[in-house]
DNA sequence: TCTATCAATTCCACATAGTGACAAAACATT
DNA sequence: AATGTTTTGTCACTATGTGGAATTGATAGA
């Protein structure tokens, strides 16, 4: 999980790990006692730390103080965020005609840790099921192409930590493993971009292809999300071309 | 600004002011000299805890490294914030019932310090222009009706001491004064809501209404913008019950 | 190209701020 | 009433974070 700044600040890197911690629970909101086995760190002090998150809204209690999860302030920041020349507003426009030129739902993702997360999307005439749902779904890194198109452009050693991490959460999806996840990740290497056909929910298809950020670590992907039945021979390979024009644009402002 | 956590421990109260600070900066990016001058801290310290920061990814460096911005992380938190208990997925429905209803572009703004920020929106039938623009805009609290509605119903002291802060701001408003605030501040008392007629910007009209939280401080609100060609008699009064409705149902929640 | 200036970064000795063990009160759940 | 969990406190210790000063790096002007 690399959470080691190394020279950083102890309790500023314990605040960090706490804020991870609390984002990754599948579940909104985690318990003290949960918090405190995963971080391992000692009841009093992670009780402390927590408890000025939320004195500054960064993590809110709830259930009657019971259960900690993000804040307000996280929505604002967020918010703020996607303002600024970070990737949303880099993507918004290539969304946006993407999704204009297709007619297709499109989604912006992006990698924490073992998840893939939609940050953005623009939804298609014809509403179609996606595996993420609307922004901030996720699903493990490995589900689905706009998670591929990511996993299959990472380093082969952090490749396969994320496959034994993930292993027990592929079994929720229709007939993946790690195995068919491995041999995905060839395939999209092969190809440059991700497709998925029906294969994990039943006749809807995908496409998705990596972007990469300054210095070439895949961080986010750009994809569409589409019904079988219109695939005609070269589709795929026109929506992989539309992608691949949109995603030079926005890494060449890297 | 309350920023005391009174029992908070330093550190991390530290890092919180330099994230509000980093927020704040209405032109995206600070410079480290910007920001040990606003927080007050020592350079070495400031620069330390914005480096553990940036190490988390919490805030990220820019221009060949010589200003902070908020980091890819804050994507992350927001949109996984959006998805959980919060705000935004309480108001989700009720932002696109209201789209569905009436056609207009409606909004979901919640206050930050000074300001009101966009949380969340449906663009209507007919593009309009509005104040903040998407997602993450902002404007100074007092400007517009989705900013009002919230600030009438704050205390009369809080209310002073924000208007006296955003008074300079209220110069690049087409006539808006501290004056007229406050006449606008009393007729939204008064009426329970708040609105604009062409006022701030020629031919758009906006209808916004307070949300309460649990102890009844307005922490956000919905709202309308749309053309004031369309408005005939009881237009205003009818879309205002529309959202007090939708509000009731969302302050039930709490 | 060289120099002056201001900003960003690194260093380091010191004291404070945060730690964790323990205990006990306040809540919840059964 | 009994159990388990969360919250609040206290306290001695020292690792952690602090800030002054020095170093390095950028920018602009000559």
């Amino acid at each position: 999980m690399a959470t080691s700044t190394a020279g950083g600040s102890q309790l500023l890197d314990r605040a960090a790990l706490l804020l991870d911690l609390i984002a990754d629970g599948n579940s909104e909101g985690a318990t003290l006692k949960e918090l405190v086995e995963r971080s391992g760190l000692n009841t009093a002090t992670c009780h402390r730390i927590l408890n000025t998150l939320v004195g500054h809204r960064l993590l809110a209690r709830d259930d009657k103080r019971r259960r900690y999860r993000l804040g307000a302030k996280m929505f604002i920041y967020g918010a703020r965020a996607a303002r600024g020349p970070g990737l949303i507003s880099r993507c918004e426009m290539s969304l946006s005609r993407l999704r204009k030129k297709t007619g297709e739902t499109t989604h912006l993702m992006a990698r924490h840790n073992h998840d893939s997360l939609c940050l953005d999307r623009r939804d298609g005439e014809c509403v179609v099921q996606t595996l993420t749902g609307s922004i901030g779904g996720s699903v493990p890194l490995g589900a689905g192409p706009g998670s591929i198109a990511m996993l299959a452009f990472l380093e082969r050693e952090e490749q396969e930590f994320i496959l034994r991490a993930n292993e027990a959460r592929f079994a929720s999806f229709r007939d993946l493993t790690t195995d068919k996840v491995s041999r995905l990740i060839e395939e999209t290497r092969g190809r440059g971009y991700a497709v998925d056909i029906g294969e994990l929910i039943p006749g809807i298809a995908g496409v998705a292809m990596p972007i990469h950020d300054e210095v070439g670590v895949p961080v986010a992907s750009l994809g569409f999300t589409f019904l079988c039945a219109k695939i005609v021979p070269d589709f795929v390979d026109n929506y992989a071309a539309l992608l691949r024009a949109e995603i030079d644009l926005i890494e060449s402002r890297n």
